[in-house]
DNA sequence: ATATATTTTCAATAATTTTTGAAAATATAA
DNA sequence: TTATATTTTCAAAAATTATTGAAAATATAT
């Protein structure tokens, strides 16, 4: 496999790999092209690149940015806006966990706290049946809040190497 | 919230939830419903409750079983078929992490390993930088990859908490 | 065997999501 | 200022994904 072949497989299987995630697979595309991609690039290279409109390079870009993986840059002297991805994979992950557990994991953290709350009789078997069933899931999701919380907070990139070492 | 609103909510609301993982929203609201089901129910019961097709319920059911996430259970002296999820969270947690790691990362993985072999000249700077960003993606998720085969592996629906004991 | 109940399949339809592209908005240059 | 370059927006179109429902297949009972 040559070089040009090499990116072109990566990009695809980075798109169709982002899917199973919740991502479109265009976003997913244009974050792969950026990660190899040395020096930032333009809407203008990203359209050619990835044959897509501008409206959709610049909505995805957006989104991108949104999620805190992708940065603007203005280079002097150049009217157009270039863009460039974190290059550093740990420092994705984080980024990427800590948007998600915003987004997703913390509403359903604060769901599942006031289905425990309902009303009716606390000895009635089917109120019993469910609060049990919700409050052993929220006690899984505190735990797994807790332990994303761990990992965001350390800059290390070493961190899941360290942790396996000491699981083994 | 009385108990049939709190039940419709976590119907919803895990359906909404399950979107964001590239599942879709009825399997992941069978998935709940069946989760807040003491007992197991049946297909009718489904389409009842959720209202939805026969076809639906008997698609997306095979997928959770697929997944291991549910069981068909055969009652002596019934015609119909019954369902019932696993409640353990910790085990749905587990086998949900074996099936994606399968599906999505061991073949991701394997793509990784082979773009660091592409032909071309070690030496040409293009070629060193695609194989160095390829190579910290394959790092990353090589241990990635590591930690959740120990997770699978542990049988312990304790062992969250015992691993943040240990970080914090 | 036939009749009846139940499950499965899958082409057609519906719903949802993504993409386009051209107009509007904004920014920069002359 | 006007002209030109660039970005953004968003309604319409295209593509994708999910759902239906009825026919076919399968299973059970008589």
């Amino acid at each position: 496999m040559r070089l040009t072949e090499a990116k072109a497989h990566f990009i695809s299987s980075w798109g169709a790999f982002g899917t199973n995630w919740g991502i479109n697979r265009t976003m997913a595309q244009i974050h792969a092209l950026l990660l190899i991609s040395p020096d930032p690039i333009t809407q203008d290279d990203i359209m050619e690149q990835l044959s897509i409109s501008r409206g959709n390079v610049n909505m995805n870009t957006r989104d991108l940015i949104d999620w805190g993986l992708v940065e603007r840059i203005l280079i002097p002297g150049e009217r157009k806006e270039f863009f460039t991805a974190e290059k550093d994979i740990w420092k994705v992950a984080t980024q990427i966990i800590k948007e998600r557990k915003k987004r997703e994991l913390d509403p359903l953290l604060k769901l599942l706290s006031q289905l425990e709350q309902i009303e009716g009789n606390k000895k009635d078997t089917d109120v019993q049946q469910f609060v049990g069933t919700i409050a052993s899931i929220r006690k899984f999701g505190r735990q797994a809040d807790k332990l994303l919380e761990v990992m965001i907070q350390t800059k290390e990139s070493s961190f899941l190497g360290s942790l396996l070492k000491f699981l083994k």
